[in-house]
DNA sequence: TCTGGGGTCCTAGGACCC
DNA sequence: TCTGGGGTCCTAGGACCC
């Protein structure tokens, strides 16, 4: 196993130990952060804090000089602050960290299709296929950090290994900027110091449970009775922990997984109370949905909505169509009817709406063909949809979510429904 | 310090069918 | 007249990941 930071040809030359390593999990490094260095560059070598800058905002993407000052992902921005004043602190642009993926993204697929892509800044790669055509793993490895680098200026860490845990592992290991290589021969060593809380699948509430029966370190999981990892953990949870603890993972790099829901939810910067106000959410969170299901091609059946309470208490609700659907207006009146069987309820501070349960469009135009009534919906809002794609979402809007005001000004895109996108109950251009 | 928003997966109970 | 067990679907909750 070696690491390395600028002094890969020494480590990870051609004759390095990565028989069977065909395994590379890319991470880039503090993502967002580092996509706002690269574009405001005097903030290079500051403490750059990305995540949401109101009242409830948390941190998305620190760089490395404010994670000297403890600053974390996850953490309330306030927090952050606390921690460290003299930190730039932006708010998420998560157009320009798409832009950044799909180029990141793009340079991977030129090694090898076989791609998985886990999140906007992580990916694994099977690089068996590629051995021939481009050396080994680890000069793989090397070539695509350095093209990265010359060519999107973006830092990552990459980790090659027999097997997807242990190649994410890798790259945490190497974090910042870095490499390292698990050869199948010291994968116990590396793996079993390590805690319970570094498996996949292992949060906060697992490793409670795993301590609370004397499991601490990974080493410890690999050698336990399966009886007692049953009890600590369940079932499936203690054959697949099991499993990773030993360094086996027979998980294939697999491209092109399916999306199963989509969804949209806000949380308020104070809480409230007034049920009007949150039905005009729930109509503004249904048409982001449904745009976004209608431009992706998709539909489905499950409605559910998501109340969170001042108490940070949390419950969903949801309801099953007979027939799949990606019209707003539809989604809109099923999660409607959900909140208001609640009855009356304390302060919310989060509201959310999913659309789960996806299949193609099939469902949607079967619905088209019967000439169901929501045909009039669908056709109004797909005009909603070319409009937009024209004149910009904020052009087009339900007529119900512009304030007194709007319907004599050009919209206020500050105010917090108006970036949110067209649901077609009337709606009007501006 | 007070907890975002995008998701996935698992569990468990009840309904319903055979 | 009372009752088993398997399979599938639906709903709710919760853990987890980035």
């Amino acid at each position: 196993m070696g690491r390395e930071r600028g002094r890969e040809e020494r480590d990870f030359g051609p004759g390095g130990d990565d028989t069977d390593c065909s395994i590379l999990h890319v991470d880039m490094d503090a993502f967002f952060a580092s996509v706002e260095v690269r574009r405001h560059p005097e903030l290079r070598g500051k403490p750059v804090v990305v995540g949401g800058t109101g009242g409830r905002g948390v941190v998305s993407s620190a760089s490395y000089e404010a994670r000297a000052f403890g600053v974390r992902s996850a953490m309330p921005t306030s927090r952050a602050r606390a921690l460290c004043p003299q930190a730039i602190f932006i708010p998420p642009d998560s157009g320009a960290y798409g832009e950044a993926s799909r180029a990141v993204m793009a340079i991977l697929r030129d090694v090898t299709p076989l791609v998985e892509q886990l999140s906007v800044d992580e990916a694994f790669l099977d690089v068996a296929g590629a051995r021939r055509l481009l050396g080994p793993p680890a000069q793989i490895a090397i070539d695509l950090r350095a093209r990265i680098a010359r060519e999107l200026q973006l830092p990552c860490s990459v980790g090659i290994a027999p097997t997807k845990f242990l190649a994410k592992l890798g790259s945490a290991r190497a974090k910042p900027d870095g490499l390292l290589l698990i050869p199948r021969a010291r994968v116990l060593e590396f793996l079993h110091p390590l805690p319970v809380s570094t498996l996949w699948g292992v949060g906060e509430r697992s490793a409670e449970q795993l301590h609370r029966v004397g499991l601490r370190t990974v080493g410890d999981v690999a050698q336990a009775p399966m009886g007692l990892l049953r009890s600590a953990v369940g079932d499936a949870a203690a054959t697949h922990l099991h499993e990773l603890a030993s360094g086996r993972d027979p998980r294939p790099v697999t491209t092109g997984r399916e999306e199963k829901s989509v969804g949209s939810e806000t949380t308020y910067d104070i809480d409230v109370s007034d049920h009007e106000r949150i039905k005009q959410t729930m109509l503004a969170l249904s048409g982001q949905v449904g745009a976004r299901l209608r431009a992706a091609g998709q539909s489905g059946r499950t409605i559910a909505i998501k109340v969170r309470f001042a108490d940070f208490k949390t419950i969903n609700r949801s309801r099953t169509l007979p027939v799949a659907t990606d019209v707003s207006q539809e989604i809109f009146q099923t999660a409607w009817t959900l909140f208001r069987a609640l009855g009356p309820t304390d302060r919310i501070r989060l509201i959310g709406v999913r659309v789960e349960g996806l299949a193609g469009a099939e469902g949607a135009a079967r619905q088209l063909a019967l000439g169901e009534p929501e045909r009039g919906w669908r056709e109004a809002e797909r005009a909603i949809d070319a409009a937009a794609s024209r004149f910009g979402r904020a052009a087009v809007k339900p007529a119900s979510l512009l304030k007194a005001g709007d319907r004599r000004r050009q919209p206020d895109k500050r105010a917090e429904p108006d970036r949110l996108d067209p649901l077609s109950d009337g709606f009007t251009a501006s």
